[in-house]
DNA sequence: AAGTATAATTAGTCATAGCTAACTTGTCAA
DNA sequence: TTGACAAGTTAGCTATGACTAATTATACTT
């Protein structure tokens, strides 16, 4: 079953959590998307039967090999496009906001696709 | 209340079919959405409560100017999202279909961003 | 060891937005 | 005028994904 736009961004949210920390909490994670606790925690669970998200020996939240290269996918995406509006003028706050909620839509195919152009003609 | 995807599509589903038949009815909805019947009565009373929808004289489904406003606006997103994609080679079917879930997520400033870069650049 | 603060979870609620089943309404044709 | 079909609506169900309130677990401090 393909994930919905929630479950992309928890693991993108840990994703990028364990680049700074390395020990990340259901706390953390509610801090950081603006989300109750309980809404957290219930969600873990599903990412962790989904077999996308686990507990390490100590409690922290890891990704599952599956789930880090789900969450890499969303990241990418959301690199890309937000730089791509950041291309067109677009300030960046804006930028990263759209990117957010647009990465979860696009295809593989019209991402590539401006993928492939921004290699050519933007940094 | 500002307007869900769902409510979104619904407008721009009235506003494409009248410029064809103007005479729509909600099975007609229905047909082109592929929603059921019910799920479309529902949906258009619920626009009909926040004024974006009326039934003509003869029952038939019409846009106020509050809705024919909404529905122009994403209607346009559509166009202009769809067109950008097949300028970078994306084909036309995969293209309308990220316009179309797109369209609900992109904010103005980005959406005028690409409008005026595809004045400039392209058709 | 007891008390307190922090973190996590469980239970139950709500809104959105689909669905099916069943009922009502309206029109037309035999 | 009655039967049948098409269109619309009502009622009730489901899933997703948020929420609050309350409970449990953990860990630190005195």
């Amino acid at each position: 079953m393909a994930l919905q736009e929630s479950g992309e961004m928890y693991l993108e949210t840990i994703y990028v959590l364990t680049r700074s920390s390395n020990t990340v909490r259901g706390i953390d994670i509610s801090e950081y998307m603006g989300y109750s606790k309980p809404s957290v925690s219930r969600a873990l669970g599903v990412l962790k039967n989904e077999g996308l998200v686990k507990k390490d020996a100590d409690g922290y939240i890891k990704l599952t090999e599956a789930g880090e290269l789900m969450a890499k996918r969303i990241y990418e995406r959301h690199t890309v496009l937000s730089k791509m509006l950041m291309n067109l003028g677009v300030d960046e706050e804006t930028a990263t906001e759209d990117a957010c909620r647009i990465e979860h839509y696009i295809s593989d195919k019209s991402f590539e696709a401006i993928k492939a152009h921004m290699r050519q003609y933007a940094s």
